[in-house]
DNA sequence: GCCTTGGATGTTAGCGCTAACATCTGGTTT
DNA sequence: AAACCAGATGTTAGCGCTAACATCCAAGGC
């Protein structure tokens, strides 16, 4: 025993799972070439990539997306913010982007801003931190230290729902056109005296786009665009309590265009219940388009968004920048369409 | 000029952002130092600190998740799987989730496995080549080598919704005794020709235990329990549909126990729109409690599950175990309620 | 005065992977 | 036959951070 041990290593690794040096070792190539059927099979001879995947097989390799990403400095993960997850508006959208982007191998992080743009901005921090492939965010409106930042990212940058120039892409339509278009629509049916009501205007600035859509039409008219708002969330609940205030508050009101289906079936769903015909005692109107607005009776009359369109089609849009592909536009109006149900 | 330049030496750095160490050098101690500034800063003099959060600020430093996490073999992500995000209650788990994790600083990585325990087996693999912190699944049904994989893994592993004894810590509730619970009601209310509606039901057998609940405890009463089910994902225009099919060719019948609200919201509503009176005609019950079923007309009698408390409770569980706190308990009912409506 | 102690900070060696460059192989070209 | 070439595979050096161990220093004990 005259030979001395070597000196203690010290030891770290994780979970003490097989690594690609195992696999390599398993099925006599470098650890690159297994890096490489892994990535980019076609650059590999079938005849080893067979022998690399059976040794995969074998030794149970899970790959460690950590390591990757960072020696590549690039993740696979796309940041999706978003102001809320009660609005189904958003989930649709989620849905969009998370098929999308799961044919193409990507991971959404999902951050939820809760209407905060403090909050938007310390996402946007977290996200940027996972060397994320690109973002996507709701709006056009951000904390300026933020829009900054994302301004000098490299990545791509997508802003959806609201319609214009902002950052980087877009993909959205225009909430003042769609205030608009349904005031025009409700003044067409004769109304006159037409109260919008809305839930958490506050942060929810599209709903304020399209209440002015709505106002300055009215105004047009030489209406008034009174402006009924709760701080709550948008909710059937709320919906209700908006129109039993309109009713009692507001004698004479004709309409109410409500700043989103939610409220606006809320709204009939009470009126039924307290006996008030919806539309020949008041009129109701939304914006929208969820499936349950066609559901009741009297069929609402909303303003339809393609929710999961604007999501698929951001998605693409991203994917393309990432992969290098010709962006043809930079903006893109996904457009709505006024459906007229029998509550107008 | 005699002295010859060093060779060039190759770059990678990804987008060339300030690191730790750059840090360091601006503030004048280590990087460790600055790590522990970031992640245990008690651990470090006031003083020292506020130098390290100046330097920070000053040089726009944004730190890189993936070196830590790969350095740490751990990742402050939570894998988070899920059958169906067109699904509200799922949408509403997750928001309890999503909310507690946040809270502690964890990022949720979503999946969807539309059902499919396929797409689970590989979810769960990406997740954990992420170095997720914990893993939260949806029922106890799992393919079987995904279920030894998770058995292997080292990290928490928490199922939800159903409940029963799993890989390692569970929250929910008894569906079959929500089925029987149901049943017992509609019983009670003096029906007796009771038909099942659901959908998906090969996927969602949760939906099916609940219809095995309501089976047996009509057997025990001699009564037959057909069951008519539906491919497609449930949606208000199913529960339509199920309602027609069911008035058209089991004349009789007395009472519809619908698989979920969605499904008996839509039966309703349409059987108001074809002058169909519920109950004096036939009988719609639910399963889950969303909101909507108390709006709509006549309200609707259903099982309210604790959707955000499942999400809410399982990660406090598993942040519990996270931080190596005692786990009292693992598997934890939280029960469910009927909620006796105008419908039945 | 010297030793002990514990809190603050520093040094070193990876975590597991991939970019960039290097080499090798077996044809094909001239 | 030398030169060339492209496709397959290998070598090396990090990516940016943190675990583990090492060191330093001021306060306290005897």
């Amino acid at each position: 025993m005259s030979n001395s041990e070597p000196p203690e290593r010290r030891k770290r690794r994780g979970a003490d799972n097989p690594t690609l040096a195992d696999v390599a070792r398993e099925s006599g190539v470098s650890t690159i070439t297994v890096s490489r059927v892994l990535n980019s099979p076609d650059s590999v001879r079938p005849a080893t990539r067979e022998r690399v995947e059976a040794a995969i097989e074998r030794v149970g390799y899970v790959r460690n997306m950590l390591a990757g990403s960072l020696a590549s400095a690039n993740s696979r993960f796309i940041a999706v913010i978003v102001p809320s997850l009660s609005n189904v508006v958003f989930i649709e959208v989620i849905q969009g982007l998370q098929t999308t982007f799961e044919k193409h191998g990507y991971q959404i992080l999902l951050g939820n801003t809760e209407y905060d743009m403090r909050r938007e901005y310390e996402l946007v921090q977290t996200f940027l931190g996972w060397s994320s492939s690109a973002l996507v965010t709701t709006g056009l409106r951000h904390d300026a230290a933020c829009t900054a930042m994302l301004k000098r990212w490299q990545k791509p940058v997508m802003e959806i729902m609201e319609l214009g120039q902002g950052i980087d892409l877009n993909v959205g339509l225009s909430h003042y056109a769609a205030g608009r278009c349904m005031a025009q629509h409700l003044i067409g049916q004769g109304y006159r005296r037409i109260v919008y009501a809305g839930a958490q205007m506050d942060g929810n600035y599209r709903a304020r786009l399209r209440y002015e859509g709505h106002r300055d039409l009215l105004q047009e008219y030489g209406l008034e665009a009174p402006l009924e708002e709760w701080p709550e969330a948008s909710a059937l609940d709320i919906g209700a309590k908006a129109f039993r205030h309109v009713m009692r508050q507001r004698p004479g009101t004709e309409a109410i265009h409500c700043a989103d289906d939610t409220l606006a079936v809320g709204a009939i769903l009470h009126a039924s219940r307290a006996g008030v015909r919806v539309p020949d005692d008041i009129a109701i109107a939304g914006f929208t388009g969820l499936p349950f607005g066609q559901h009741i009776t009297p069929r609402l009359t909303t303003i339809v968004s393609p929710r999961e369109a604007i999501g698929r089609i951001a998605a693409e849009q991203v994917i393309a920048r990432i992969e290098g592909k010709p962006i043809t536009q930079v903006i893109h109006d996904v457009g709505f369409e006024l459906c007229v149900g029998e509550s107008t």
